[in-house]
DNA sequence: CTGTATCCTTCTAGATACTG
DNA sequence: CAGTATCTAGAAGGATACAG
């Protein structure tokens, strides 16, 4: 399957960024990843409803081969699998951060403004 | 038309975030409105050959919408438009120079990666 | 339980044409 | 030139089934 691709200047850094980040559940899968050291698959689905169990294969695949996190496949049975953020994933974390900040600044804009229209 | 929704906890931040970078074309816009104080929509088709004049549009009146960018029409014929960044836009600046910036880090490598497997 | 393949529906976005 | 609407091909993603 491909991933979507973004369109800028060959190579711009901003498209990989997003590359990597966005995608339609990776915030969500990063924001587990942020919060627990290691994330078992079973686990992530359970706090991931709305997303198939398709879906959520396909981007740990993509963030794996992206080298942001790692897999630790246990021989057992059933099967068991560790994911975990790599160091070179854990350097995206301030970026992470950085648009957490702004888009709490965003949400809270966007909730004046509606109250305003409202009447509130 | 809808724009791709990214799934979270409702109201996350980052992915307030994202809605407003991330899309097919919008980083490339992002990329001549940083460099650009005014942009015409003549002027970025040109500048974006693969982007369709419907999806310039449309991207750009999502970005309007969100409030990061301005239209100003002049009442001439043809028509001519002037977009600029809002004041609230520029505020994104700083997020997205971070996107940049592990991007080219993560650019660099992927080169170095890719220089290894090829025996170089 | 984790992971992959198939089928099928829904959505996305290009091409085109038309309006002011 | 700027902006919108329609039509259509192709991509994305859910449901399902199956394997290790």
């Amino acid at each position: 399957m491909k991933r979507q691709v973004y369109n800028c200047q060959a190579g711009c850094p901003v498209e990989s960024t997003l590359q990597i980040i966005s995608g339609k559940w990776k915030s969500v899968i990063w924001y587990h990843f942020i919060k627990n050291d290691v994330c078992h698959f079973g686990e992530l689905q359970r706090n991931m409803k709305d997303c198939s169990h398709r879906m959520l294969a396909l981007q740990l695949k993509e963030l794996e081969s992206d080298g942001v996190i790692e897999k630790t496949i246990y021989p057992v049975m059933p099967p068991k699998t560790d994911y975990k953020l790599t160091a070179f994933g854990e350097t995206l974390i301030p970026v992470i951060k950085s648009m957490e900040e702004w888009g709490t600044y965003y949400n809270q804009r966007k909730i004046a403004k509606d109250n305003m229209t409202t009447g509130n």
